[in-house]
DNA sequence: ATATTTGTTAATGTAAGGTTAAAAGTAGGA
DNA sequence: TCCTACTTTTAACCTTACATTAACAAATAT
């Protein structure tokens, strides 16, 4: 199964404790992306597209509980988990104000951290119930649903794609008419972009030319050195 | 609107200590029921609808981890907090293991948890999209109590289900022709996500194909890498 | 012409899923 | 307490699904 790693937003100013923790974390199967204060930590955050939010209360130029303020104005379901070197109530008050989800204490062992982490993460898992209409393309006489991955045909059987299949052709629909470049979808669905690679998707372009071929309105076409087109007459 | 006070169950021994906090929940608006040790706890757990339990570790008869566990089997949701006297790390391991909302050591500060008590609940509100109240599934031919755990064809015999296939057909229901992600079962019922759950889960897909073998029109359909479809054609 | 890109089919290796049985864990009764 | 029935996990073995690579043919560009 491939397993999509959880990315983590860590903001900590002590560089020695903040690498030991990204380190750690890393090494427990998380992606996480390490900002050394409140200004980079924003910046950051509102590039990627994090799953937890882990915030040092104390830092230069923006302290922990403002810049938890600023991302729950972007985003007000993220989780964020503060860490502080003193156990002040005062602080510990502030920071379920801003919508904590929870709150460590300097020093903390690193097997709870890893089970807090693991627990915030699975409540949010079970709220996404998804929204599903970006995953439906009209492709000629086709029915694409990529979301449960099947591909139809005046409403016959479905044609089940495998998950290489169904990015591909998504891609190539978001794109209809128009070029689909080569590069595009190695970097967006193969992550690389090499000779082997790029052969690899030839032969799912030959899969999908398959599948179409039951429309004939419906073709894919080359444009050389450049990618693909679907097209629709 | 008028505003419904949320329900909390206490579950604590020291007899001190246990009427103060009810009290001082009270006197903060809300809804409190006080057992004195696990037994009570479970028995007063099924009879109310609670938001939040609050249980202490530490507990004659039967402590607050083999509690939280009965409760679980009961409700998959609801949220819950321990009290302890003692930071034993151990503790607060199998706390998270079981399914624990948050933690607090004793003695603890009354305005913190009041805040920890408002965010969970706050937490939990937002979640619920109002399938809280769903235990009862029709599936073609089939109609699934999920509260009393039985399945039946046609007003049949009722098949008996275990506890892990009563959870798994119900998230199977609630997502009925739509994808169920593996990993949404995993952390919502087996709360953990490695290669011997996923294992475990797959048998009880199995299980579930067999009873559901009855109509034919119900199908329990594979996802490669992604999750179940059940299907009612 | 010939080097490069693309079309297509087949072979291979690996991972995920299906199924059944045995082992381990639990709860409740005698 | 031990026993029994039941539930869940672990193991084993097999099948299916998928992605990559290879091989060769055809098209296209320089």
């Amino acid at each position: 199964m491939e397993e999509q790693k959880k990315k983590i937003l860590l903001v900590e100013d002590d560089p020695n404790f903040g690498t030991v923790l990204k380190d750690y974390l890393m090494m427990n199967d998380y992606d996480v992306v390490h900002a050394k204060n409140g200004m980079e930590g924003f910046e950051k955050f509102k590039k990627g597209d994090f799953d937890l939010c882990i915030l040092d209360v104390m830092m230069p130029y923006k302290d922990g509980f403002t810049l938890a303020k600023e991302i729950r104005e972007k985003n007000t379901d993220i989780p964020i988990v503060f860490l502080t070197a003193k156990a002040m109530k005062e602080d510990v008050l502030k920071g379920y104000k801003v919508g904590a989800d929870d709150y460590l204490n300097k020093p903390f062992d690193s097997e709870v951290l890893l089970m807090k982490i693991k627990a915030i993460i699975q409540r949010k898992a079970t709220e996404t119930i998804s929204d599903s209409k970006q995953f439906e393309f009209k492709i000629g006489g086709f029915d694409l649903n990529s979301k449960l991955r099947f591909l139809r045909y005046n409403g016959g059987d479905p044609i089940k794609l495998s998950p290489k299949e169904n990015e591909l052709l998504r891609l190539l629909a978001l794109h209809e008419n128009d070029l689909m470049p080569r590069e595009l979808a190695l970097t967006k669905i193969w992550r690389d972009d090499n000779y082997f690679t790029s052969r690899s998707m030839d032969v799912y372009i030959a899969k999908l030319r398959k599948y179409l071929k039951l429309d004939d309105k419906v073709e894919i076409l080359n444009i050389h050195g450049e990618g693909f087109r679907l097209v629709v007459n």
